[in-house]
DNA sequence: TTTATTTCTTAACCTAGTTTAATGCCTACG
DNA sequence: CGTAGGCATTAAACTAGGTTAAGAAATAAA
């Protein structure tokens, strides 16, 4: 299997939208983060991956790309190519992710941003320190406004 | 691995939320879905599974499930027990099944009820025609009442 | 067929979260 | 040092969709 090591800088682009032939990437040392983009510009966090995450668009493999690939850290990166896939994402880690991705389909359906929200910071304090408060508004499905809005109601209550 | 062929009457429940070794199920014939229930007694459907498909709660094998797996036709079902399992994921159909995860967060954070409305049943036009529109509309993260509205102000627009 | 049960739709009201815009805060950089 | 760009917070106005309730329509059961 093909495989390469890179170094890429901060908000450096591995993978854009649209993009045929996706890759695996495992994060060495860094942090990247895969996103969407809507028409008119706003952009949907998919996915965090700190150290010893992997990271890839999961769209059946004739299809260009959903995602983009970015790097929010100075990073280093295990490039896969593809093909013979689906051989790493059953592995462990990969297994996480499944798992989180269920967990968020639930939520996104079920419970309100705050709840979210507090879920996230409770499952993911690390990642908490590590990017700004609107990429993880934007992995919940809120603005960061709508954000701000409700944990500030949250401590009125208290 | 350990392999069972059952038959299930309709609205049978072959696994429910909190329990432990979850396993994997292949449909033969028939119709399952799966879901969750929150504290308030509401649905929300996480999956379809038509003939051929397989469905599994995919929370980590520790974990206990947090889905219920039900019939919603009499069916046949193949059961494989989890433990040698993601062997099975990796299987063209998984990728399917976890294709249709991706684009689902991305629909639930990006697109309104409408939008997913129309692009289901434009993806799975035969699941359209066997389930009820009530649990069409918890797969979209909408109320069986917001759907019926959006759908009826699509035709006004016209 | 008649009855019972579930499903779909409509309508009035309500709320969580969006949008837009302004303000203050940092951190980076000249 | 000052200043420019990204980030967080707040507030006012708005809207998509939720909730509740009731009626119509379709399915299933008897």
């Amino acid at each position: 299997m093909a495989l390469k090591l890179v170094r890429v800088a901060k908000g450096e682009i591995l993978q854009a939208s649209g993009d045929l032939n996706t890759k695996v990437y495992e994060v060495r040392s860094g942090f990247l983060c895969s996103y969407t983009i809507d028409t008119k510009g706003k952009q949907y966090i998919f996915m965090f991956a700190p150290e010893n995450w992997m990271i890839a668009d999961v769209a059946l493999p004739e299809q260009p790309a959903q995602l983009f690939i970015e790097a929010v850290e100075d990073s280093e990166v295990i490039i896969y190519e593809k093909d013979p896939s689906i051989t790493l994402f059953e592995k462990q880690k990969m297994r996480v992710c499944l798992a989180e991705m269920q967990t968020r389909i639930i939520m996104l359906m079920s419970e309100p941003a705050i709840k979210r929200y507090e879920h996230f910071i409770q499952t993911y304090p690390e990642i908490v320190k590590r990017v700004p408060q609107r990429m993880i508004a934007s992995y919940l499905g809120v603005t960061p406004e709508g954000l701000s809005k409700v944990k500030s109601e949250r401590k009125k209550e208290r």
